[in-house]
DNA sequence: TGCCAGGCATCTA
DNA sequence: TAGATGCATGGC
């Protein structure tokens, strides 16, 4: 993006300026938590969240986040207050990495990523992108994620298409869904939708419920168990105090801490997690 | 070309 | 109730 406004095709407005308070922007966006960006030639990233389309640059890693809306109007309150939230701006990450570093082997995982933040991802985006998730490799993730919005999502100013709507897929059939070629997943996303439609499962009504409840309430839908279950509470609720165990991070949990994560600050497992999973990832060889 | 992926549902003993 | 197996597809 270029300073002063952008001129990227489809973000044309003038650009908002957010301090990112030590965020990595490249990192944060491609550490596994989310797959609806994308890196742009010019090394801006464009994506979507909550049916809002942005183009989001970084000079480096914790300059201010510089952000383009596609309408061509300037960004509102609403959009900035949005944004914040999005990337957890209002969070102390700085005192919470202090706790985090108090045990040695997590500061050597919040070193390697130091600039990762957790994101605050709307409800139902996070559910379809995790119940797509499952038994999946990360490339084919993004894939499947794009055909998703790009089939049934909405098209957003900027030439992006957000996620669908839960209304818009309950009225869907597994047979519509074949142009995703997500097999077995199809059927999944369905269920999740009409739930969520009818409003059986809604995020105000998990937010009301204990982990343990919540947990539960999003394991009726069909194809989600506990993986994807704490992996919505995580990113799509802010419940930050979940610990999701993927592979990876199973791995390096045993590597480093020999089959269990050291005492974190209550209210933060996850985001640990987060840390350590980036270690792994760069880490760690495949198939190890 | 074959293995296997950031799981889960279902079957079977 | 726990362990084994199948699932669709495509990246590597």
């Amino acid at each position: 993006m270029q300073k002063g406004g952008s001129k990227t095709a489809g973000f044309t407005n003038r650009p908002l300026r957010l301090e990112s308070g030590g965020m990595d922007l490249a990192s944060t966006l491609f550490c596994g938590q989310t797959f609806a960006w994308e890196r742009r030639p010019d090394g801006a990233f464009a994506g979507v969240a909550g049916g809002r389309a942005a183009l989001c640059s970084q000079e480096a890693p914790g300059a201010p986040l510089l952000l383009a809306g596609g309408d061509g109007a300037p960004f509102s309150q609403e959009d900035r207050a949005f944004w914040r939230r999005y990337f957890a701006l209002d969070v102390d990450w700085e005192t919470l990495l202090l706790r985090f570093c108090a045990d040695e082997n997590l500061a050597a995982c919040v070193a390697h990523a130091r600039g990762v933040r957790v994101l605050r991802q709307p409800f139902f985006d996070t559910l379809l992108t995790f119940i797509l998730s499952q038994n999946n490799h990360i490339p084919r993730i993004h894939g499947l994620v794009q055909r998703l919005r790009e089939g049934f999502g909405p098209l957003l100013p900027g030439g992006l298409y957000g996620f669908p709507a839960a209304e818009r897929l309950a009225a869907l059939e597994v047979e519509d869904l074949a142009c995703l070629r997500a097999g077995f997943r199809a059927k999944y996303l369905l269920d999740a939708a009409r739930r969520v439609a009818s409003g059986e499962v809604s995020e105000q009504g998990l937010a009301a419920l204990p982990d343990d409840e919540a947990r539960a309430v999003l394991m009726r839908i069909h194809g989600v168990g506990p993986k994807v279950a704490d992996c919505v509470l995580l990113y799509g609720l802010g419940r930050q105090d979940v610990v999701p165990m993927d592979v990876w991070m199973k791995r390096a949990v045993e590597a480093l801490f020999g089959g269990k994560m050291p005492p974190v600050a209550a209210g933060s497992a996850g985001i640990a997690q987060q840390y350590v999973f980036c270690w792994a990832r760069d880490n760690l060889p495949r198939g190890s």
